[in-house]
RNA sequence: GGCCCCAUCGUCUAGUGGCCUAGGACACCACCCUCUCAAGGUGGCGGCACGGGUUCGAAUCCCGUUGGGGCUGCCA
């Protein structure tokens, strides 16, 4: 126990890498680097049949993207659970020659036969005594012993477990290779590992693995199941049915820091009234034994909210920077010439207090670049139908041809126009906003169509009464 | 079915026997601000699943009920 802390994160590289999956590896991350111990990554590619190597480079990619950095001292890895087979299967011959399992030649469908006929599911540990060698087909099972299995778990207290409820679990397969329960535990044995964190689903498996651990003759590691993340209908996240990739939110414009905040505080939270905290913060706070036990739902609106809250909190500058990707992007409207990076330098920081994803800042601004107002129609129906419109519009394109070219005369202008006519600025900016952006809701009108320019704006009001007669 | 886990506003949570008339955040509603929409400010709605104990006192401890969830593979 006078050793570092050794942590470990095990995904399996089966797919997109899972936000439930990511909230497991940023507690291991925080806790590694409060205790000044390791985060090993291991990667546990042993399921030939669903395995695809690229799925490997992407859980590097997304735990980069969350800070958990390769390059940093405390980041261990990654290892390939496949590249350690020998060891698995060297440990499994030392547990048959220890008497800790034996070997059984039935097959799936025979155990299925037995287990129907007895009226009791599972395995029955028919060849328990029947002392056969290995053999083409046959499974090495661990004899599970007698008694009770305690489970000290930092999340939830003392589990037990019955023995007897638990079957005699599969530890090599019939073509020989190692299964999940085995080869986990003898890396986590050969990697030193002292502290198991990992979701909830993995309780059931935790007695079977703490009896490998000590036939093994290993200290058994502290363990902590942390609550499964659930969607709205309380069943735990899946790939098929639920958004889970942590690649897809971040494509929408999840902020990398906003999406750590949240993840953190689902089953956890940090002291005081505010949940918006920096990651020094929660390394300091966070508390296994402070976690919640029950299900957490991943609601994208608070996460959406958390992220609105970040991206005001960037400077001008950084969100700027931060926006690029989703103005270059290849699906946006304008063409590479009409964008004009020191236009949206200008307007940035109109938008910023307005969008809660970066993914929406393209349509806010794509009038500024587009060679005509993107009019959207139910906008155009709801603004142009006063009697009224075509005129303020018509002495609108008069005085704008003019006045002084700034927003603040630009709205007197305009405020002088709907005062002649009764009309309270709110109500006469509509058909101009409208006429300007396409729509009826937006940025700020005068300041964008200051950063507009006079024969652009003035182009527009023409198109929009042309339009009109 | 069996084993295991869990149970505070709709959601995420604070709460570890008296500070609780249960606090915050998201969402929602209202008002203020205001050129639209946001942002911001103020206020509001809304919860200890139920039933028994224990105790002077229970959201907090115990038991039961009900309700959720996880696991139940020669997947991980």
């Amino acid at each position: 126990m006078t050793s570092a802390p050794r942590l470990r994160f095990a995904p399996s590289p089966t797919g997109f890498f899972h936000v439930g999956g990511a909230r497991t590896a940023l507690y291991n991350w925080a806790l590694a680097e409060r205790l000044g111990g390791t985060f090993v990554l291991r990667i546990e590619d042993t399921d030939e049949s669903r395995n695809s190597p690229e799925w490997t480079q992407g859980i590097i990619d997304a735990l980069g993207w969350l800070g958990i950095n390769s390059d940093s001292p405390q980041f261990e890895g990654p290892y390939f659970q496949s590249h350690n087979a020998d060891k698995h299967i060297a440990a499994a011959h030392r547990l048959f020659e220890q008497g800790n399992a034996y070997w059984c030649d039935l097959t799936s469908e025979q155990i299925q036969e037995r287990a129907k006929a007895s009226g009791k599911p599972g395995y029955d540990g028919f060849s328990r005594d029947r002392a056969l060698g290995a053999g083409i087909g046959h499974v090495l099972r661990f004899r599970v012993p007698q008694g009770l299995t305690v489970v000290h778990d930092l999340v939830r207290g003392e589990v037990q477990f019955a023995n007897e409820t638990i079957e005699d679990f599969v530890l090599l397969r019939g073509n020989g290779s190692p299964m999940f329960l085995l080869a986990n535990v003898v890396d986590d044995i050969d990697m030193a590992i002292t502290h198991v964190v990992r979701a909830e689903e993995h309780l059931p498996n935790t007695p079977k693995q703490q009896m490998i651990w000590n036939a093994l003759g290993a200290q058994p590691p502290l363990w902590a199941h942390v609550p499964v993340l659930v969607n709205e209908q309380r069943k735990k996240l899946s790939k098929r049915r639920d958004k889970v990739a942590l690649e897809q939110y971040k494509a929408d414009g999840i902020l990398a820091d906003a999406m750590v905040n949240y993840l953190m505080t689902l089953g956890w939270a940090p002291h005081g009234d505010t949940e918006i905290v920096s990651w020094s913060t929660m390394v300091e706070q966070f508390r296994l034994e402070s976690v919640n036990h029950s299900p957490a739902f991943f609601d994208v609106k608070k996460l959406e909210a958390f992220n609105g809250d970040y991206i005001r909190a960037l400077s001008p500058s950084d969100f700027i920077a931060a926006c690029q990707p989703w103005l270059t992007a290849s699906d946006v409207a304008w063409t590479p010439a009409q964008f004009d990076v020191a236009v949206f330098a200008l307007v940035a920081p109109l938008i910023q207090t307005r969008v809660a994803v970066l993914g929406e800042v393209a349509s806010m601004v794509d009038f500024f670049f587009l060679a005509e107002a993107p009019i959207d129609d139910a906008s155009w129906a709801k603004a142009m139908s006063s009697e009224w419109a075509r005129d303020v519009l018509d002495e609108c394109a008069r005085e704008y041809a003019t006045c002084d070219w700034n927003h603040d005369s630009l709205k007197l202008v305009l405020e002088a126009i709907g005062a002649k006519r009764d009309l309270k600025l709110g109500k006469v900016q509509a058909p101009l906003r409208v006429a300007i952006t396409g729509r009826t809701v937006g940025p700020p009108l005068f300041e964008s169509i200051e950063f507009l320019g006079r024969d652009r704006t003035l182009g527009r009001i023409d198109a929009a009464l042309l339009r009109l007669a």
